[in-house]
DNA sequence: TGCATTTATTTAACATGATAAGTATTATAG
DNA sequence: CTATAATACTTATCATGTTAAATAAATGCA
């Protein structure tokens, strides 16, 4: 057996939790977990979007999108619009609080990510960008 | 702000999952969660060792990993033995059931993972492990 | 139209992730 | 030696991950 430190899904989680050591903090620090903030962002980029197309984008399975939804409605940063045609979906939008608290975090965020990207240098990022996302489409087209 | 799709962590997971996906099914066929496997993998890497050290090899929080070594020991594993000079640290081994176990499966995975090595090609693989790598040194380096 | 099927979401149950606090044991300064 | 600090785990608490089952609304077809 190959060595146990030759493990791809331990090598991509340890990445991944290096790169969140750094910005869960100050996500902490606004009363957000990095799964909420997912989700806030996604609303930003979507606009306005129901639970199937949310949990798609923030990478969340449904169950735990559900009491996310339930913990941001909570805190009165999103809200339910029943308005479409199917009155299985609702859609979820952010509130004006909601979108203050991304324009606040966003930024600081953003600034994190840069001192990542001058650290690690912005080619190999960029490689790195492109071999995962190369990875993920070969392991779904075999699925 | 960068696109929300070209976000770090959320491509590092996306690819993980991607992955687990292939491996999941059969661990839990055999009545394991990934993180009891990761565990068990670690126990025969080490051929026993301390929570501490387990932590860090399987890549677990010691909370999770005190539950899980609970869970493990409930379905007799692994087995702690209190020979230390340290009465801190137990030492954790795997029972004689847990190296039958992992004999089961090992080799089961690992045929999984050369699937996967097949299909997106073993000089990408290491490409990919490289940088992964170099991008966990390059932030605990800075941390 | 009426009903079985499919689709979208939620609930439930158990396991783990993340942080803080607690406990017991060892190391250490004075 | 002894009080104190550091170390190694464990508990506690809340949030999410994972799977299966339940619920409810929309679709498809006889």
């Amino acid at each position: 057996m190959r060595d146990f430190k030759h493990s791809l899904p331990m090598e991509l989680m340890r990445a991944r939790e290096a790169a969140m050591a750094r910005f869960r903090p100050m996500l902490r620090d606004h009363g957000l977990t990095e799964q909420q903030w997912r989700v806030i962002r996604a609303l930003v980029d979507a606009g306005g979007a129901d639970v199937g197309e949310l949990a798609r984008k923030s990478c969340l399975l449904a169950p735990s999108l559900t009491r996310i939804l339930q913990h941001l409605e909570a805190k009165s940063l999103i809200k339910r619009t029943q308005n479409s045609t199917d009155n299985r979906r609702a859609i979820i939008s952010l509130t004006a609080r909601g979108r203050r608290l991304f324009n606040k975090i966003g930024p600081r965020l953003e600034s994190l990510y840069r001192v990542i990207e001058d650290e690690f240098g912005t080619e190999r990022l960029e490689a790195l960008y492109t071999l995962l996302a190369e990875f993920y489409e070969t392991l779904q087209a075999n699925r």
